[in-house]
DNA sequence: CTGTATCCAAACGGATACTG
DNA sequence: CAGTATCCGTTTGGATACAG
């Protein structure tokens, strides 16, 4: 809408060239994928809704207030949604929505790419760090 | 080699759950493709080579720390070559690889799929922001 | 031109204590 | 149980100045 940026139509752009306003909200969504948990919190749905107490246990290591935060951003975009029952214990449970398990699919190649290649990566910082250090 | 890490084997491991050794590599790259330039930078990338001066153009908005720290963890990483050319003014050219190239495969769906969802999250956002402000 | 080094502000994220 | 609020250390990243 606005006013469209005039844009140099320079080409494909491949990834992210043109930084207008859609982009942003793009950027958005992949920060959210490489944030430390917000993927792992998607992952862990996968299978099935979990409470609040279920969800940290089985990620393990994140905080109370890192997992609300990313719960609450999670849902805000519509990925999960957040279902509390009135029982005497509050209790909560998230589930993924058809959007959140919609990303997983994406998201899991390039999990899947990134163990796939984690040996080939791993391989290549030896040797980048023995030329650092040995070489000249 | 090492020591094959005594892996747990309890079920199939949708995104990353058992917090391993080799699991923080994994993490680690998923990082990278999160932060706020590497994609780009990988993207920009994806037609050919660039150097140093022109990535910093194309990119727009990145700062020369940001670029060259970025440029050598992505060479580091074996993602990217680096090339000095021994000329009057300096030159250097950075072009993908093909560990790059494979990278940029499911990157490039997870970009996808963002551009696809956006405004459905867009959407998404809205009814939760109104949510929180005028209903209860 | 291509970096590197320093300074500094903002964001991220953990620990803890407290509330409904 | 589920969540909020506060404090605080670490990391990230921009601006700038300087060097090869």
């Amino acid at each position: 809408m606005t006013e469209m940026e005039t844009v140099e139509a320079a080409g494909p752009p491949s990834v992210c060239q043109e930084h207008g306003a859609a982009n942003q909200l793009v950027r958005d969504l992949l920060d959210r994928i490489g944030d430390k948990w917000s993927l792992m919190i998607i992952g862990t749905l996968h299978r099935g809704p979990l409470r609040f107490s279920a969800l940290q246990q089985a990620i393990g290591g994140i905080s109370q207030r890192m997992l609300t935060l990313n719960l609450r951003q999670l849902q805000r975009d519509g990925l999960i949604t957040r279902t509390v029952y009135a029982e005497v214990p509050s209790r909560v449970e998230y589930e993924l929505t058809d959007l959140g398990h919609g990303l997983l699919v994406p998201a899991l190649e390039l999990v899947n790419w990134a163990a796939d290649n984690a040996e080939k990566v791993r391989v290549h910082r030896e040797i980048y760090d023995a030329e650092q250090g040995g070489t000249a």
